[in-house]
DNA sequence: GCAGTTTACGAAACGCGTAAGAATG
DNA sequence: CATTCTTACGCGTTTCGTAAACTGC
């Protein structure tokens, strides 16, 4: 197990090549050492990797096996070169943060237009995931950051406030309930809907909810995103629950209003997670920092069970 | 680039105990040769790892970055390690299988315990995905044999046939609709139905289905597998829809019915695909070559559009 | 005999440990 | 002055390249 990185190319590029001159010009160095090399690679794993002919190298079953693992390792090994030689060119950190839909696609773009000014050499890499698998994700080193949707037990994580954000039915102008200031959620599920990719948090979620009252979604459509459930939602076809925050994005572009729901457990928290704050580094916790502070001032503290003023329905329209 | 894994091995132990003398104490090695290695190591990728003080090291954001890297690749050496250590031991093969669920729930079982009792060393792993991401593993290497449902457009791939699975309505022995031979989907939709996990390939082309008919699912309850959508079948919550083959298992033990859909795509062809049967060592040849043959016969080409006749639904009863 | 792999061998390079130096609190 | 990291240096091992032997088509 002291094997080097140029042996797995080394072994990679025989195998590929089928033959062991060729790869051994390719890699500038000469067959008798490369021989020597893979020779001592089968040693120290006690594993014949290569068959042996006068016409060149074949594989192994084992080396079938371990082109397989090295092939994973080198790719990783490359993005790990690739990541430190931005660094050498001045980069100063990464941020890895795993999140639901919502934060990815509406959050964190605003937030992070304005930490990344801040901190110009500093990257950021962001992941969509369901809030269980960023949990694990945050837990194993994977993710610095997560951004998760609804209260969640996670031990050994610190976890922080964000965003509340409120579930709002978004609906064509022209329909019945625009008149109203909001529905419950039962009310809601008489209606036809345009669902969304079932594969996210919040879908599971509501799911749940409407086995809860006893009645299910008459979904019209399935649709991936927020934005294509729009397109039919203004046509009539349905209505469809989302974010407060996705719904006004919609409605910047197109005929449609969001009705608050006015159930209690519609008031969505979300949630930051992180392993350690102190173990992070400080343009990570400033990112933290900036993240709490965004997402408090965004739902100021209406956290109280469900209280629907705060929430205008008047300013989601196109005009 | 030509760093050792032992190396990597170091960097992680210095930075975990932030600390190089007791890392290096770990690691059996004296701290002058540590702080060689590190500093190479530093040297190679213009990058300083570590913030030197004389209470110890710690990492800076480089370092961190490189820490995140350096896991996942000591975490898959070792996993390659102990395959190959099962290599030096007698295994004499692995296969990689990533399936649509049905394959790895019904039929991979049955058709495995035959291959691994005729290649008693020989191991396989299968995991279980959608079909688009099987595809996808499939062409990257990162699996031997796909199984996926439904006909796909795949370049690049070899493609075989695999089982036909009609598609059953899953009912209580007590139900009415078991009075009838078959039944379509669009009658069916006028039903209540149990819900399966909607992260699957059968479940989205069923929504799809819906659709297009113009009508939508009343899921009264969505739960996680065919077993435990049968337990609420049994207490007649409502009906559910599977493959055939998960019908019969799960009418085993259970009170259930099994009525095929009559529509003409409600025969599923599954395929097995591989990137090249040539490149596949001789054993997972074999595999393929089995499971064609295991498809073929469970399913006697029957490929004619609608044709309910070889379906027979009294042997799924309990009786 | 040609294309390919392996063995033998001397020289250069590398990495280890010992021992001593330097920095910090 | 105790802890910790770094530099200097001698020694053994590794690994390289050259050259020659070996193997199947």
């Amino acid at each position: 197990m002291r094997f080097d990185l140029f042996d797995l190319q080394l072994f990679v590029a025989i195998a590929e090549a089928g033959n062991l001159t060729q790869a051994s010009n390719k890699l500038h160095i000469v067959p008798s050492a490369s021989s020597a090399r893979i020779k001592q690679l089968e040693d120290s794993f006690g594993v014949r990797l290569f068959h042996r002919a006068s016409t060149g190298l074949s594989l192994t079953p084992a080396g079938q096996a371990m082109l397989f693992h090295a092939r994973r390792i080198l790719l990783r090994a490359n993005r790990m070169r690739d990541e430190l030689s931005e660094f050498s060119r001045g980069l100063q950190g990464v941020v890895r943060i795993f999140s639901i839909s919502i934060g990815a696609t509406v959050y964190l773009p605003k937030a992070l237009s304005s930490f990344l000014t801040k901190h110009a050499q500093v990257s950021v890499e962001i992941e969509e995931h369901i809030s269980d698998d960023i949990i694990r994700a945050v837990r194993e080193y994977r993710a610095d950051i997560g951004i998760i949707g609804g209260k969640f037990a996670v031990d050994e994580l610190q976890i922080f406030p964000y965003a509340n954000e409120r579930l709002v039915v978004l609906a064509s102008v022209d329909h019945p309930i625009c008149a109203r200031p909001d529905i419950s959620f039962e009310e809601a599920l008489d209606l036809d809907f345009i669902g969304l990719n079932p594969h996210n948090t919040l879908n599971l979620f509501l799911i749940r909810q409407a086995n809860q009252v006893g009645k299910t979604f008459r979904t019209r459509a399935l649709v991936r995103g927020p934005y294509e459930a729009s397109a039919m939602v203004v046509g009539n076809a349905g209505i469809t629950i989302v974010e407060e925050s996705v719904a006004r994005q919609c409605a910047l572009t197109m005929p449609l209003r969001a009705i608050p729901l006015s159930d209690p457990w519609a008031l969505r928290e979300m949630q930051i997670c992180v392993r350690n704050l102190g173990e992070l580094p400080p343009f990570a916790r400033d990112l933290v920092a900036m993240l709490r502070a965004d997402g408090t001032s965004l739902t100021p503290a209406s956290a109280g069970a469900a209280a629907p003023s705060p929430i205008s329905n008047a300013p989601s329209g196109i005009d």
